[in-house]
DNA sequence: CGTACTTTTGAATCGCATCAAATCTGGTGG
DNA sequence: CCACCAGATTTGATGCGATTCAAAAGTACG
C-alpha cells in the first residue's frame, strides 16, 4: 500500500500534529515476527505502512483466534486506553510499521483538538465498519455476503478488490472454494459482472 | 438495572460533566417503540437507563439483523460524528432512556478532558467487543461460536444469559433450532454445564 | 383462560466445509 | 530469458451441519 492510499484510508494519519509525527519511528518487520504479546505494557501506538499484522488470541485449547487483520493504518487502537495488551500481535508478511510513543500520542490527543476530532472520527468509523461486517457475517449464504460486501464497501454497486480472493474469502467468513463457486454462479446467472479485480452488481433495468 | 450497576458498566456516564447532565431528559419508552430511523438527523445522544434497545437493519429479504443490543449505557455512539443515523433503533422492552442534546454533548467532549477520556475508553471498548463478535461469526460451526461467546463475554468460562435463546441465536448468527440442538449436543457430551440461564464450560481436570 | 411467544423436536434439503488435485501466476535466482 | 517454486486460482467429489419447513409442548402475561 502506498502512502497516498494509506492516508486516504486513514484520515487520522494525515492529522497527526508535527510534534508527534517527528517522534514516529519506522520499523521493518519480517513475516512471523511478534510485535508484542498479551500482558505487555502499552507503550506504543502502531500503524501499518506495508505488509500485514494480525491480532491473535489463543483459546483454552490453544486454537488461534484472529481478532483483527490490518493491512494499513492503526491497529490495536482500542488498547490505547489500557495498561496492557489483551492479545498478541504478529506480522504475517514482510513489511513496515510506524511506531508512536503512547505517552506522546495521548498528549497530542489532549492538546490538539483537530487531531482528537480525527481520532474520534476514526474510532467511530471503525465501529461502523465492524458493525457492517457483523451484519454481513450474519447472512446465511455466500451470495448474500458478496452482494452485501459490494454494496457496503464499494461505490455504486461496484468494487475494485485490493486483495486476493483467498483473503477476500476469509474476510467474508467463507472458504476460498466457496467464494470462487459463488462468484461463478453469480456471474453465470447475470447477477454480477466480473473483470479481474472489478466486481459489479449487474443493473436490472 | 439499577443506577449503581449502570454506572459501573458505563464509566462514561459517571463522568458526564454537570453542565451536560442538567440538560439530560428522561424519556419513557414502550416495547416496540421506534426511537429513530435510518436517515434521521443526529440531534441527540441516548443512553439506556432501563429496558433494552436494538440497533437493527433489514436486508433485502426483510430479515432483521441486530447491529447492537444495549441494556444500559450509550448506544449508536458511532453516529455522533455523523449527520444522520445509519440504522433503525427500536425498544424491545418497556424502559427509559436518557437524552442529551448532541451539540451540548460535543461541546462537553471538547471542554472536559476527563469526560473525553472516559468517552474514548468507551469507544475503544465497543471496538474490542465488535472485533470479538466478528471473530465469533467467522467460526464455521455452532459449537465453536457458543464456546467463543462464553469465553469472551462471560467470566471464568461461565455466563448468565440475559436474553432468550432465540435472541442469543440471532446474536450468534444461527437459527434458533441450530442453537438448541448444538446446546443439547454440548451438554450431552459433557462440554457444557447448563442450568437455566447459566451456561458454563465444563472443567477438564 | 386465551393468546402470543419461546422452547423443543422431527424430517428433508441444500449449501458450505473439507479433502484432493490440477492449473495458473508472479516472483526469484540461475 | 528460462526454470523453478510458492502461492493463488479453479474444479471435482463427498459428507456433514445448518437452514428450512413443520408442528407440538411449554411459558409468560394480560
Amino acid at each position: 500500500m502506498d502512502w497516498r492510499t494509506l492516508i486516504a484510508s486513514q484520515p487520522a494519519l494525515a492529522r497527526i500534529p508535527p510534534q508527534l509525527r517527528i517522534l514516529a519511528e519506522r520499523r521493518e518487520i519480517d513475516a512471523g515476527e511478534t510485535l508484542f504479546r498479551i500482558g505487555d505494557r502499552v507503550q506504543s501506538v502502531f500503524s501499518v505502512i506495508s505488509g500485514e499484522v494480525r491480532l491473535i488470541r489463543r483459546d483454552r485449547n490453544g486454537t488461534e483466534v484472529i481478532l483483527q487483520r490490518s493491512h494499513g493504518g492503526f491497529f490495536a487502537e482500542a488498547s490505547l486506553g489500557n495498561k496492557t495488551y489483551h492479545c498478541d500481535v504478529v506480522a504475517t508478511k514482510k513489511g513496515a510499521v510506524l511506531r508512536f510513543p503512547a505517552k506522546a500520542f495521548r498528549a497530542a490527543l489532549d492538546e490538539d483538538a483537530n487531531f482528537r476530532d480525527a481520532w474520534m472520527t476514526h474510532l467511530a468509523r471503525e465501529v461502523r465498519k465492524l458493525r457492517a461486517q457483523c451484519e454481513r457475517l450474519s447472512l446465511h449464504n455466500a451470495a448474500d455476503r458478496i452482494v452485501h460486501y459490494i454494496e457496503s464497501e464499494g461505490t455504486n454497486g461496484a468494487i475494485t478488490l485490493n486483495q486476493s480472493r483467498k483473503d477476500w474469502a476469509t474476510e467474508l467468513g467463507l472458504t476460498h472454494e466457496a467464494l470462487y463457486r459463488a462468484l461463478r454462479r453469480l456471474q453465470a446467472d447475470g447477477t454480477l459482472y466480473i473483470d479481474g479485480d472489478l466486481v459489479a452488481i449487474a443493473q436490472t433495468n
